[in-house]
DNA sequence: TATAGTCATGATAACGATGCCGGAAAGGGT
DNA sequence: ACCCTTTCCGGCATCGTTATCATGACTATA
């Protein structure tokens, strides 16, 4: 690890003052023109770069955004990659943490992450969190905090998120409007909101329509296509089983998928299939399934914008909630008529 | 952004100098067991942490890793995830950046990195890096440097990667050994090495069962699903068409399947497919799709691993190489016999 | 009793940069 | 000849922490 050159080099080259000099490379008014040439010159020639430690202790700011997510799936990363583009622009850098839908790992991350000073926080919450302390601990020390995607209700803090209940929807009425009767829910992990948020679309649906809400068609699972295939089997085996299946995210519909297809049934005929997240994969699939965009590269530079505003501005954005519209894509396991 | 505690206010109000509080919190040996209390009592109470940034301008060291990646897909994720995992637990944090498969922005975050001072890095590079000054510059810094994944001949470091050739043998082979006679290559961006190995493989095992290359049967395009189907479709409507296609990389598997079944062409009758990576999605196309495991996420903890070794011992590692052993999964796509 | 040796603590410099203040030199106006 | 303003630059403190050296009080030893 080499000795990086410092201002203090320059000025003993040029018998000046470090004073002088960090005025000189920042083009401050009170530097005679040919001084500045000079440390300039020198400057360039010796590969100087500020110490951006040295910086951020003088100035407590490191330019750093900690963002904590559960994982690092198709649509997180796409997410990642908005926040990202964003923050860079801005001369940010994120430090991304994956909390691998772990409490336990949530808190480490967010002890480190503060611990490092970064400048503030982008956080989505992993299924397993019920508990806030470490998230209300971020506020405590004044530090910004932009909530995305799996937001928290009892946490007062900026958010931008998919409008989820319409998302749910939607979804659910296209499958009744393509004549499905009795369409069972793949919903993720019970104490989470973007999945409960779905299902709360879905039951408005059903109850808009006149449709009796069947409890043993409503399955919970872990994101994860093992679960997704095991529970739609749960379903496809009942007595009373259903004829359509929403599946509140993509790769618990790809799972679906192949349960069905291991039980004969045929799709769109017998069963519907829909999805969310509209993941690149869904097209891929055969027959490929219907899936809900939700439009994360936006939602991620969005919550990234947020964050800088919160930054740069004084005013308070505590109640500032950005929410994005989802759109349907309906494929051919949801097209029957 | 609240004052935090620091070591001076603890000193403060217990009349102590600050080189005591600190001796204090560090369990250094001469401190007055009574004292040590104290100040650890008080730093409890202040919710007292140690201001990293401080440290690390002191130290010259921030603990931190530069890591650079093309992409965030299933394979790289799951490599950072194995990455992050063995940094965490030997106490760094990891900056990942993406280049998103672009030359300039990879120098961007390099340079980015660099001035953030970052102890070392871990690069996978993009496929449009084909000048190599921005990594030679990381070590005429003397910062420590692995690379992982895509490698680089010209540069003398560390490497973790799979054996490609190996890659491109065995699936070439299992092709053949399922009785396909002509078959194509869909490779990945030309100046790619791990494309290109996986190439070689494939040229060394039709020369060893004496078939002929026919070079209209290789087709190099980017890793995308939509150049993948196209470059299939090329292949398809040729007078000399393929009877089996080796991909590169799964999603490119994924694009020459949908353009096979377009044709109406039947897997794994008519054509045959293998893919690249073992993406848990081959195993949910319809037909499931025949794929080589990299190991990715032991490809990462590997890398880690030696990064570490190299920031701790003094010895020189530049010609270290870890070379992992790929392992084909046959399913429906291939399996003809 | 003089000397050396422990023990607990304090003072100071250093890491690399910036901000504020003050001062010398030069120029301009009356 | 005097004063006032610019222009340009150096000195010092500061950010939070640790390392090194210094100091003072007490104890042990000959």
């Amino acid at each position: 690890m080499e000795r990086q050159t410092t201002i203090k080099d320059i000025a003993l080259a040029l018998r000046l003052s470090t004073s002088t000099v960090s005025r000189a490379l920042r083009d401050a008014p009170d530097v005679g023109e040919e001084t500045r040439k000079a440390v300039k010159a020198l400057a360039e020639e010796l590969d100087y770069q500020p110490n951006k430690l040295a910086l951020s202790l003088l100035k407590k700011q490191t330019n750093t955004i900690g963002l904590i997510i559960p994982n690092l799936d198709y649509v997180l990363a796409t997410m990642v990659k908005g926040i990202d583009e964003v923050a860079l622009e801005a001369g940010y850098t994120v430090m991304v943490c994956q909390s691998d839908e772990s409490f336990g790992r949530e808190i480490v991350n967010t002890k480190r992450l503060l611990d490092s000073l970064v400048d503030g926080f982008i956080i989505s919450v992993s299924s397993e969190t019920m508990i806030f302390d470490h998230i209300k601990k971020i506020q405590q020390k004044k530090k910004p905090l932009v909530l995305f995607d799996r937001t928290i209700n009892s946490i007062t803090a900026p958010r931008v998120r998919l409008d989820n209940v319409e998302g749910g929807r939607i979804a659910t009425q296209h499958l009744i409007d393509q004549g499905y009767k009795k369409i069972a829910l793949l919903a993720g992990p019970e104490n989470l909101n973007i999945s409960n948020e779905r299902m709360e679309g879905y039951l408005q649906t059903l109850k808009q329509n006149k449709i009796k809400v069947d409890k043993n068609l409503i399955i919970h699972c872990d994101f994860n296509q093992e679960y997704g295939k095991m529970a739609a089997k749960e379903l496809l085996i009942m007595k009373n089983k259903p004829d359509a299946i929403f599946a509140i995210s993509d790769r618990l519909a790809f799972g679906a998928l192949l349960a069905i297809k291991e039980t004969g049934l045929k799709i769109p005929k017998d069963i519907g299939l829909v999805g969310f997240n509209n993941d690149p994969m869904t097209k891929l699939m055969t027959p490929s399934i219907s899936s809900v965009e939700m439009f994360a590269f936006e939602i991620g530079k969005a919550t990234a914008k947020i964050f800088l505003e919160m930054i740069h501005s004084e005013t308070d954005m505590s109640d500032k909630e950005i929410i994005f519209k989802p759109k349907l894509f309906v494929r051919e396991s949801s097209s029957r008529i």
